[in-house]
DNA sequence: GTTGGTGCAAACGCTTTGCACTTGG
DNA sequence: CCAAGTGCAAAGCGTTTGCACCAAC
């Protein structure tokens, strides 16, 4: 991943490199603040706004994707995006809403069923979001057969 | 949709009548920030809380829809959700990332799509969200036939 | 040496909240 | 009459930005 930054004519920094560490232990998706937080904070290295900035590079070159659930979302007031590594050739997500694990999934024949609905609607489609929520084999097992 | 209201043990208001009215005016997804500026803003009549308190009745009621795709998205900094007035039976939209306008579109057979990836990857899927983007037929027309 | 990256702090914009007042049923 | 709804103003939060400093190439 460092190599794909300098590939892509981004200088290697040491920010970057402990950012990049620290994602690539989540295993959930995660926020920008959040991120800033788990690597210290106002007392850590890293300024916020290194973070961000850092966040948006990854997102702009595809390393990271952004998924419309948060993790935070039941103890923070306004909803903060999340992000998750992205697998080469995966666009969708299912994540689970209970460990928050995300599996990717390629695109199936979501294309035929959108193509078809562009057709009869004269749309003209460029792009499209799909995203699935549920829960994942391990969790459907810790929630108990009764569940 | 006043009726509807009332139904469901909510008073019906002037304020919330207002509301209702501009909200039935947008071919747009709009957002709760530019509602309450169509509507005068801080010199309108109509307080900012009530307008960000109403969408959300209006949100949890099933009377509109969050979307992702935000209209102000070039011109504002912070995203802004957009919401837009549900169809009863449709799910999914189908938004023209050029004038806004928005189609809804039921579920046709994503649930035989996402049945087979739950069953392959032993997910149990409890929701979903899709959203599609694009160009409607008025706007292709208008970007001409060599675009 | 030059340019891109960093950190700080402040600004920004959307959204929520506390509280006293008003109004619908 | 009384609970639900309203308006105001301020706080809260995630996110962005301006600018001077620093370090990668």
């Amino acid at each position: 991943m460092l190599a794909d930054l300098s590939a892509h004519g981004h200088r290697v920094t040491s920010p970057r490199r402990t950012i990049l560490e620290r994602i690539a232990r989540y295993t959930q998706p995660f926020g920008a603040e959040q991120l800033f937080k788990d690597l210290g904070g106002e007392q850590g290295p890293i300024g916020r706004a290194t973070v961000y900035r850092t966040v948006d590079l990854l997102c702009a070159g595809g390393w990271l994707a952004r998924v419309h659930w948060s993790p935070a979302k039941e103890t923070t007031t306004a909803d903060e995006h999340a992000y998750v590594p992205i697998e080469p050739g995966h666009q969708h997500h299912l994540v689970c809403t209970n460990c928050g694990v995300v599996l990717a999934f390629e695109d199936c024949d979501l294309d035929g069923l959108l193509g078809g609905l562009a057709r009869r609607l004269n749309f003209r489609i460029d792009g499209h979001w799909l995203e699935a929520y549920g829960l994942c084999q391990g969790c459907q097992r810790r929630a108990g057969p009764g569940a």
